[in-house]
DNA sequence: GTACTTGCAAACGATTTGCACCAAG
DNA sequence: CTTGGTGCAAATCGTTTGCAAGTAC
């Protein structure tokens, strides 16, 4: 953890981009969170708790900054609202959507490896990242469903 | 394309739908755009220039009505405002996105089929359809940036 | 005729932006 | 000091909604 925002910071100075507290909280509430997928204002909320008053628009502001680095990677779920979390020193990974609860679960990443060669070979698209969301209905959700005789 | 716009207003009819000119609209766009991916505006827009005027709320809550029966998928791929594409009679697909140019490509579903049984068996989610996005960039935007000595 | 649809304009809500003030380096 | 960052409020923009008028059945 402490390993972790001090690879941040590091990366943010290299830039020449200032840490300020704000930008310093916001890292902290991420990397607490860590692979939980928060929304600017779940971080404001967050932060407020703490007495940590400040601006939604900086939240945003350095929620796209850290995305722009790399650091950060934006996840658009069906909510209407986007959703953020960390991806430093995390491997790449999908998501279960449940139709039903709206719950979010992370997998590991199940993609054969060739595919991306294929992508390459066949149509000339150099893959650099890939997403996969499966929609469909978490287990609490089925055993509810069943016993209401639904699905 | 007949047959898919019979097909679309026998099922509407069915559930008992009013199938309005808009809506025939509506789908008829949907269905001479088959494979690309239109924003509401984007129908809008078309329609405005075969001098068929309507309200863009129309279009929205038409694409959800049909979004809501199942024949119309809406995607969020990274642009501001969402996508709607026709999934009648089509096999489920992917989307190759271009980071340079944005350009969205459609490929066949590459995802092996046990993958699915998996899901269920360690984790008891049911898998209903599943969405890949493979993020790099398309031949042209190589090219163009080989050239440039970018990349 | 009646219930469902439409068009319009207003409302909404997440995100962005302009700007004066403030603080990190 | 100087440049970039923050807070605030206003602006933006895709999407939704309320309501009166229209129309499919």
């Amino acid at each position: 953890m402490v390993k972790n925002e001090e690879t941040i910071y590091e990366r943010i100075e290299k830039k020449g981009i200032r840490l300020t507290p704000q930008r310093k909280d916001i890292i902290r509430i991420l990397i607490e969170n860590n692979h939980k997928h928060l929304s600017a204002s779940d971080i404001y909320d967050s932060l407020k708790e703490e007495n940590k008053i400040m601006g939604l628009a900086t939240v945003y502001r350095t929620l796209d900054l850290l995305t722009k680095m790399g650091m950060v990677m934006k996840r658009d779920f069906d909510s209407e609202l986007s959703h953020y979390e960390l991806v430093i020193d995390q491997v790449n990974h999908h998501h279960l959507i449940c139709k039903n609860c709206g719950k979010v679960i992370e997998i590991p990443d199940i993609l054969p490896k060739d595919i991306k060669n294929k992508l390459l070979e066949e149509k000339g698209f150099k893959c650099m990242t890939c997403s996969i969301k499966f929609y469909g209905y978490c287990k609490e959700c089925r055993e509810k469903m069943a016993k209401k005789n639904q699905i």
